[in-house]
RNA sequence: UGGCCUAUAGUAUAAUGGUAGUACGACAGAUUUUGGUUCUGUUUGUCGAGGUUCGAAUCCUCGUAGGCCAACCA
């Protein structure tokens, strides 16, 4: 047998509180800001989330952190739960953190009859400026010791409506003095007259943050809590509040965000994106999106097993696009039926084949997979080939089409190049070759041995559908830590749409999502903006190309 | 100039005081009716200086480098 995959940091932890006997079982939960739609990075989240629990006999809930009316959609509700879905996941429960807006409450009422939490009518600027900075100590203001009497009326007051947004807040009353900021009396309530996309109106107070997130956690006894490295400072705060509310203790964790090359990975930076039309939308292929790497062609499978290698830690980190690419591919190879697409087309005409002669030959459509079973591809004398797949003066190491040279048609016959004409602007108009009868597919008697395999299409049978091949958004591996505005490393060259490719006519029935490799080409799937009558496909990857690097040489 | 987190090939990630391994990448080759896939081989690493120890990537000390923290965002 195989040795055992050692574990990373979190199931370590795992496994010492379970053989401790912490816990009987564990409890993690996935808790999204319904603000934005969830990206890859969130992919590793859910993955290490759902996964944890998957592993160790536990369940995972779905919480939209959704104390912040005025960013927060149901759009985007519902754009997460399809996302996690489509990842493979289910949870437990689906949750909200405004569930809890009552619960919250009271417990903050708690605090401030413990004496723990205080109304602070100072504005926004004024507490920032008592707050300090990190290697000096804030300052503890008048308001910080008013009578428990008095907070609570002024607080019940907050929640009836009876001030304007910012007149006041409710704070913890901890240490101005703390080395850590957050604990320097942290705001827990503020006022917001908005409406609230479950609790409409019925507040006007909502909690921070750091009031709902750990006191959900706790509520739902949640048991591992595990978030990204920018929480770490707030976990001082985060059990605080648990030890002085005296709820569940749910811990918390933290790791490492995924970065990824050429790619953005904030809500924020891809809002900007959207809103200022770079792209399409949040479901646009070039997007880092779940929902646009789903559109793009990529599958649920290759994503979770991208989750999978790159593993978790605590440092920072920037994992290789190529990585996600390769697994993609791994999968999509496994899966994708094969298709003859010609992008780039040039006629080729076979001179010794009877001109309106059809002939049906069978092509397997997936070499890995014999299950895939084979399909009928018409041949006939005028075919069209990839203009690309032609060189008029053959480079070192050419094993396409040149004067003289042969290669096979794939699925059909060898065929040996005998001419070539030019239009009046010099680009090869007209390929002329003949075929060798004997050298048919699968019924090959000629001996002949060819290096090169082409793809081609029928012309009198050929289709047409549009094509859109992407590139990555940014020309710069790292574009969040290049000088000056990230959106001026957007590569402008990110889309090419060919209007009209020229593809097998088995095409005609795919459906929007199917995922094919068109051969030598790469990996594709029907885009959601096909019509009846016209087809748009996606270029989910290309293929990996030796010769592109060798030629380079 | 406070506090916290982190440091292993190019990129990630193992080794839990006892032979520094794996994946991706790169390079070379074999196979191939996709210059795809598959297979084989090669390449490159413990941030630095001290210390503890028979033995240190691992423990300790001091540096160095990077990241995070001063939103009524999450």
């Amino acid at each position: 047998m195989s040795e055992e995959k050692s574990l990373n940091f979190l199931e370590e932890i795992v496994e010492e509180d379970i053989e401790a006997g912490k816990y009987k079982s564990i409890m993690t939960r996935f808790p999204p800001e319904p603000n934005g739609y969830l990206h890859i990075g969130h992919a590793k989240s859910i993955c290490l989330n759902f996964g944890l629990a998957n592993k160790y006999g536990g369940k995972t809930n779905l919480r939209f952190d959704d104390t912040n009316p005025v960013t927060e959609d149901t759009e985007y509700v519902d754009s997460i739960k399809a996302d996690v879905k489509w990842l493979g996941f289910d949870w437990e429960h689906e949750l909200y953190a405004s569930d809890y807006f009552d619960k919250l409450y009271e417990y903050a009422i708690n605090l401030i009859k413990k004496g723990l939490a205080y109304v602070d009518d100072s504005s926004s600027e004024e507490i920032a400026m008592q707050k300090g900075t990190p290697t000096e100590a804030g300052k503890e203001n008048k308001y910080r010791n008013r009578s428990t009497d008095e907070n609570l009326k002024l607080f019940e007051e907050m929640r009836d409506g009876k001030y304007q947004d910012g007149e006041k807040v409710l704070r913890a009353k901890i240490d101005m003095a703390s080395p850590n900021m957050h604990m320097r009396d942290p705001i827990l309530y503020r006022i917001k007259h908005a409406h609230h996309h479950r609790t409409g109106d019925k507040w006007v107070i909502y909690p921070m943050y750091d009031f709902a997130h750990g006191q959900s956690d706790s509520i739902e006894h949640i048991t591992h809590s595990i978030c990204t490295l920018e929480f770490v400072p707030h976990r001082q705060l985060y059990d605080w509040l648990i030890e002085k509310l005296d709820i569940f203790p749910s811990k918390q964790y933290e790791f490492a965000r995924l970065n990824m090359t050429y790619t953005v990975m904030s809500k924020r930076k891809l809002l900007q994106l959207v809103n200022e039309g770079y792209v399409s939308g949040w479901d646009d292929p070039r997007m880092p999106t779940l929902s646009a790497y789903r559109r793009r062609g990529y599958t649920p499978d290759s994503i979770r097993e991208f989750c999978e290698r790159i593993g978790v830690q605590k440092r920072e980190n920037l994992i290789d696009v190529g990585l996600l690419e390769y697994c993609v591919r791994e999968h999509l190879n496994k899966i994708a039926l094969r298709r003859m697409v010609v992008m780039d087309p040039v006629k080729l005409i076979i001179t010794n084949y009877p001109s309106g002669k059809t002939e049906e030959l069978p092509s397997e459509n997936n070499p890995e997979d014999e299950t895939a079973g084979s399909r009928m591809l018409p041949f006939s004398a005028e075919l069209w080939i990839e203009r690309e797949d032609f060189m008029e003066v053959p480079a070192k190491k050419w094993f396409r089409l040149a004067p003289g040279s042969m290669v096979r048609l794939k699925n059909a016959y060898i065929i040996k190049c005998t001419e070539f004409k030019k239009d009046s602007a010099g680009n090869i108009a007209e390929i002329h070759c003949e075929y060798i009868p004997e050298s048919k597919s699968g019924a090959d008697t000629s001996g002949i041995n060819v290096k090169g395999t082409i793809h081609w299409v029928s012309a009198d049978h050929a289709l047409k559908a549009e094509i859109r091949l992407y590139d990555r958004l940014f020309k710069v591996e790292n574009p969040a830590s290049e000088e000056g505005d990230f959106k001026d490393y957007v590569n402008a060259d990110s889309l090419h749409i060919i209007k009209e490719a020229i593809i097998e006519p088995s095409l005609i029935s795919a459906k929007a999502g199917d995922k094919f490799q068109f051969i030598r080409k790469g990996y594709f799937c029907l885009d959601t903006d096909s019509t009846e009558d016209k087809l748009v496909f996606n270029r989910t990857v290309t293929l990996k190309d030796t010769w592109a690097k060798e030629s380079k040489k």
